[in-house]
DNA sequence: CGAGAAGTTGACGAACCTCAAACGATGTGG
DNA sequence: CCACATCGTTTGAGGTTCGTCAACTTCTCG
């Protein structure tokens, strides 16, 4: 099965078939989200993990001043959760940006994964790290850039991202996104990310229109952004990962 | 054994003494490093997890503009690169703000630790996880908050934290940064940074002066950052730690 | 076709940055 | 002990980035 799942958890391990079965087995219990409905709500305890399957949705913050921070953007095969189980407690809300797909796995079944199947656990672990990762990067995103500077590295981002589960091709891509969205996320009012769409749409680097993004420049806005994919750890990592399952196979 | 190390994982499972003393056991083969010495260089591939025993260190990441950006401080009991072992690569640099005293910790070590010792196994998660909230909390302050409000918010951080490692007693602490320290941090130059701390100051909040903290204001200075201490995951979490060992054991 | 949502534009002001200079503390060599 | 250098802090002036407000246009969908 290709499902975005898979094709984005074998960069994080070399899963065998029967590790791939494991995984696709404990996908039951899906449910459907609307657009625009919370998934997980802001301080909520759940014994379920999620996953998206199909859509898009994202993590946010409503801080006291009324401000939204939205935090990542979640794809099909992201986890929503994994924390939750360990936490105990979300310190922000999920909601379903399009209408969205989202699998249920029980927390016992993530347990047994982790601990029976290596390959999985450190595949999870590697989602985990690698969204921690992102994380960094869009901190020193908000934290160091101006915002056309923001707007670009986000789009080069989510490019790679959604290449790697096989939802762009070449330089462009569905992003069903609202500008207000964007300016919750790149921490810019709604005004602003339209005036600096405008100037990299004549600048000739991007354009996004009707939930498209297309990219007419792809190395002017890779320089613009300061983008280096080194942080989304895709290439090479698989490697490593061998290299550390025989060591661990001598351990155990 | 009364670490800093102990006193933050104690938060994230209910340690026995066993695990203790194994965790104590690992702490060996420590290196000195002098203030503003890298400890791991961006894009560096190490076998070891290192560990900041005391001082204060921070991730930071250069930017091609030139700016840098700090992502997280690093105070005593937290790990520097728990992550490396999975990643493969750094995607960030540690440099030391003071003189710090830096465990290793042998990739081997971690893996035995958390395959044959869950609720150390559980810890590591916990901490990893908590250092994504932070983050999370971090991104939300750049990206919606005035300067003022961002340096609030830090300094209500930093007091929690230190007070959890026991290095803060009531509402005054030592924190060794200078104030471009502060302007890397929260993504504002070093003279906003400065005119901040003065508004904060001549508001009766607090005063940042040759290194020590003092709030004067807890409230008012936690009502204007909009300051809530849950995300740090610090009360409670050993109560749920608890019973998910309970099914884990049930499970095994 | 109408209503609501999203996008677009202009005018103005607030937050913040850069440049530059002065000030203060600390440490070092003479 | 003083002269001096260095580093961090402080303050002012002027400019850029970005936000707010408000109006208008375009799109979407029933």
């Amino acid at each position: 099965m290709e499902t975005p799942f898979l094709k984005k958890l074998r960069h994080g391990a070399a899963l065998t078939a029967d590790d791939e079965a494991t995984l696709v087995g404990g996908l039951r219990n899906v449910q459907s989200f609307a657009a625009d409905r919370d998934i997980v709500r802001d301080g909520e305890q759940s014994d379920d993990v999620r996953l998206v399957l199909e859509g898009v949705a994202c993590r946010y913050k409503l801080l006291p001043n009324g401000a939204r921070s939205i935090l990542a953007f979640l794809m099909p095969g992201d986890f929503c959760d994994l924390h939750v189980a360990i936490l105990g407690r979300m310190d922000h809300a999920i909601s379903a940006l399009t209408a969205c797909r989202i699998a249920n796995i029980p927390r016992t079944t993530i347990e047994a994964w982790t601990e029976h199947h290596p390959r999985i656990n450190r595949a999870l672990w590697w989602a985990t790290l690698v969204d921690e990762a992102i994380l960094r990067a869009w901190l020193a995103n908000v934290g160091a850039r101006r915002g056309d500077e923001r707007l670009a590295h986000l789009l080069c981002e989510l490019r790679i991202r959604l290449e790697t589960v096989g939802l762009a091709h070449g330089n462009s891509y569905h992003l069903p996104l609202t500008q207000q969205h964007l300016a919750d996320t790149l921490g810019l009012s709604i005004v602003h990310v339209n005036r600096v769409l405008r100037q990299l749409r004549e600048a000739g680097l991007v354009s996004f229109r009707s939930g498209r993004v297309t990219i007419s420049n792809l190395d002017e806005l890779t320089r613009l952004a300061g983008f280096d994919p080194g942080y989304l750890h895709l290439q090479g990592s698989v490697r490593t990962g061998g290299m550390i399952e025989g060591e661990q196979a001598l351990l155990g």
